[in-house]
DNA sequence: CAGTGAGCGAGCTTCCGCTTGACTT
């Protein structure tokens, strides 16, 4: 295949979409992203050389980079069409660099959407790579390499290998450490919410009840109590009505971080599960593309919606909008991630596709429908025998808008605010009180953090990028830093009191909080990394810090700085800091002493070990050995008391005899375990307690494992005793010298000879290890 | 795969931001 023109874009997607645009002169092919990267050896810069960055091709990107480059060798023009932002013209400088492509002949072109018109708009007018911009790239690249790889191998010497530290993780860590904290010193208190209810009768007869709320909470029961009596035998009138209209404006189109939130708390998608399924729907052509941080539409997206809108709902309903983005640092390098085709309001696909594709339908259409219209309505009550003011409020929905198609949730559903309808009534009528209750309200603590709203939190800040938001809220996930989890929350008290005909009744109530679902939770590595980062490099840590280099790399791209003498006055100092830190910080294990052990007076403490926290009575330095226990599961250094500890040590403990043989519990590499007849089974995590088990449920556990592995064997084979043929999680597969394989299709595994499975072994290809 | 928490040392880990596959025990 020959072509005069190359175009060289980011994502294939695309590329097959631009293609169908250009005509037959040209041929469109996908850099895949980055073709070079920092290498890892030696930082990937030298430092003494003026921040010389050495860049090299991944292997995994030397096959494009080779296509390409035969491609370009052939073509009489070659147009850079990466995206135009910081990324994209780095993009675009290592693919000419690379490329060894001739000025002469490349040039540099960029659009913001995917349609014709811009496209032949942008091969009208082409420019010249910006050097300025891929300088701003190349500190940017540089500065988080610096980062990352002086203050990890830190963290190794320190804390525990294989940890790292970014500017990006580790304050996403951070937020979530010190939210739990504030959490943790948070007590409620609780006050009281006075609601009347007032017969009101209608003009066609019926009752209706009209429920008005004191404008103060009241702190004590007594004062609850005092309060209440003192309306006894009152009359009431209404002393004010207040209609206003209001509106209601919908939300703009979805961004990344939007589309993770909303698909997070309207169906439940992990952020990355959405971006996985918006992946897909973005392949099969049916979204745009799905990592943008832009809430801009094409106008040739604003007149579908309005055709559609107007279609399907009717002239009144379109008003079509122009949003802004407000995300800090934004790059606006695409639109805002809507459906290719807004006729469609469905799609074929899995269910998981389908359900993403009609909340971005709905949100890109309800963007451009009409406000909805409201009108509020205040109602002050008072009585004659206090000043109390009491008061009713309500909404009537005048005209749907956009609330016809699409209204976006909130995190906190807690504050039930239904606001009714209220019955017509006139100032000074008079209201007959039928009762008012007194329910006991306990304030809240500050939220934990789920996936998609600790991304809302890190773009507030401008931390990360769309691209980055999933991949760094698993890699603080996979580094165990946090872990997300369901956790139980408790019962207490709330105090109900009425008045009604005349009496005082209190009753206690039973209520459940606390409950959390999906949510993030600091571990005590996550902690004490934390703490030390904190201690020793403040300054990264800081919440503005990505927001004040960014104004850096903005100088640069406006070619008002060097970026090797920005890039130089950040390292010196931050390199003397990592060089003292290496030197002088004391390892840190988090060690917190909680008491004495009442037997041998020993100190009981704990700490980070090698393996995890783990609780520890006696010192090293002692003659006797220290004791060693592991903590359970949901138990932390910071929280931990010493009573908890205590009962850690009385694991192992014999719970009784099974089949004539001791039955013991305890505590493993992998997790509370039963042991019996020197094999063990787990014990079910959130099930199983290890500190309570009983043997009944222990045998229980035995017998289920014992079914299993019955069950596991499909076959085997007396000549060779090491293989044989099992049922896994995946499906069936072959064990032999303990490795596994996977059986193809064509072949039943019930059927397997052994020289079918030593066939299969022979053939399976050589384990790759990355 | 299941009681390890000491210490030595070789060799490895690690960042953020652009993009998709390859491939699952």
């Amino acid at each position: 295949m020959k072509a005069d023109n190359l175009v060289i874009v980011e994502s294939p997607a695309k590329a097959k979409t631009i293609e169908k645009f250009l005509g037959k002169d040209f041929i469109v092919k996908s850099s895949f992203g980055h073709i070079r990267d920092l290498a890892k050896k030696n930082l990937g810069i030298d430092i003494e050389n003026n921040y010389e960055p050495a860049y090299i091709v991944p292997t995994d990107k030397k096959k494009v980079v080779d296509e390409l480059k035969k491609l370009a060798k052939t073509a009489k023009t070659v147009w850079l069409a990466s995206d135009e932002d910081r990324e994209g013209e780095a993009i675009a400088w290592h693919l000419y660099e690379v490329l060894k492509l001739d000025a002469e002949k490349t040039r540099r072109i960029v659009f913001h959407e995917i349609t014709k018109d811009a496209i032949l708009n942008a091969v009208e007018n082409p420019r010249f790579i910006d050097f300025n911009l891929v300088n701003a790239q190349q500190a940017r690249r540089i500065l988080d390499r610096i980062v990352g790889f002086e203050i990890s191998p830190i963290l190794w010497r320190k804390i525990k290998p294989s940890l790292s530290a970014g500017r990006v993780q580790s304050v996403a860590v951070k937020l979530i450490v010190e939210r739990e904290r504030e959490i943790k010193k948070f007590v409620a208190e609780s006050s009281f919410r006075i609601i009347a209810h007032f017969e009101i009768q209608n003009e066609n007869g019926s009752m209706q009840i009209l429920t008005a709320e004191l404008n103060k909470r009241i702190p004590t029961e007594e004062a609850v109590i005092t309060l209440l009596k003192s309306f006894n035998e009152a009359d009431f009138k209404v002393t004010d009505v207040q209609k206003k209209p209001a509106k209601k404006s919908p939300s703009p189109p979805f961004t990344t971080s939007t589309l993770q939130q909303e698909a997070s708390r309207k169906i439940g998608y992990s952020v990355g599960q959405t971006m996985a399924v918006a992946q897909k729907l973005y392949e099969a052509g049916k979204i745009t593309y799905m990592r943008t941080d832009s809430v801009n539409l094409s106008n040739s997206a604003l007149a579908t919606a309005a055709e559609v809108i107007k279609e399907q709902y009717g002239t009144e309903y379109v008003k079509t909008r122009k949003f802004k983005t407000k995300a800090k640092g934004a790059q606006e390098a695409h639109e805002a991630i809507r459906p290719s085709y807004l006729n469609q309001s469905h799609v074929e696909g899995s269910k998981q596709e389908q359900r993403l594709y009609e909340l971005i339908w709905k949100r890109t259409v309800a963007s451009q429908m009409s406000d909805a219209l409201l009108e509020k309505t205040v109602i002050k009550i008072q009585n004659n025998k206090n000043t109390e003011l009491f008061i009713a409020s309500g909404e009537v929905l005048k005209f749907d808008g956009f609330l016809k198609v699409y209204l976006e949730s909130k995190d906190d559903e807690n504050e039930e605010e239904t606001k009714s309808l209220l019955p017509e009534l006139k100032t000074s009528q008079e209201l007959n009180l039928e009762k008012i209750c007194a329910e006991e309200k306990y304030t809240n603590h500050p939220p934990r953090y789920t996936e998609a709203s600790l991304v809302r939190k890190l773009e507030e800040l401008g931390i990360g990028r769309p691209s980055t938001y999933a991949p760094t809220i698993s890699t603080i996930q996979n580094r165990e830093y946090v872990i997300k989890e369901d956790r139980d929350g408790g019962t207490r008290d709330a105090i109900e009191i009425k008045l009604i005909g005349g009496n005082i009744k209190t009753l206690t109530k039973k209520e459940n909080f606390g409950f959390e679902k999906s949510k993030i939770f600091p571990t005590d590595i996550g902690s004490i990394v934390t703490d030390f980062l904190q201690l020793h490099f403040k300054d990264i840590m800081n919440y503005n810090f990505t927001a004040s280099v960014e104004e850096e790399f903005d100088n640069i791209a406006d070619g008002g700085k060097v970026w090797t003498e920005m890039i130089d006055s950040f390292y010196k100092p931050f390199h003397a800091v990592v060089s003292k830190t290496a030197e002088v910080s004391e390892k840190a294990k988090g060690e917190k002493i909680l008491g004495k052990d009442p037997k041998s007076g020993k100190p009981v403490l704990v700490k980070i070990g090698r393996y995890g926290p783990l609780a520890q009575i006696g010192e090293a330095e002692d003659e006797e050995k220290p004791k060693f226990a592991s903590l359970l599961k949901g138990q932390s250094i910071e929280t931990i008391t010493f009573e908890e500890v205590m009962e850690l040590f009385k694991l192992p403990r014999t719970i009784g005899k099974y089949e004539s043989m001791e039955v013991i519990i305890g505590i493993g590499r992998f997790g509370p375990y039963v042991r019996h007849n020197s094999k063990f089974y787990s014990l079910k995590k959130d099930i199983d307690d290890p500190l309570t088990i009983e043997l009944e449920r222990a045998m229980e556990l035995i017998e289920e494992k014992r079914l299993q592995d019955k069950n596991k064997l499909i076959k085997k084979f007396d000549e060779m005793p090491g293989l044989e043929v099992l049922n896994g999680r995946y499906g069936p597969y072959i064990n032999y010298e303990k490795k596994n394989y996977k059986i193809p299709k064509t072949k039943k595994p019930e059927e397997l000879s052994l020289d079918d499975c030593k066939e299969i072994i022979e053939k399976a290809p050589k384990k790759k290890k990355k």
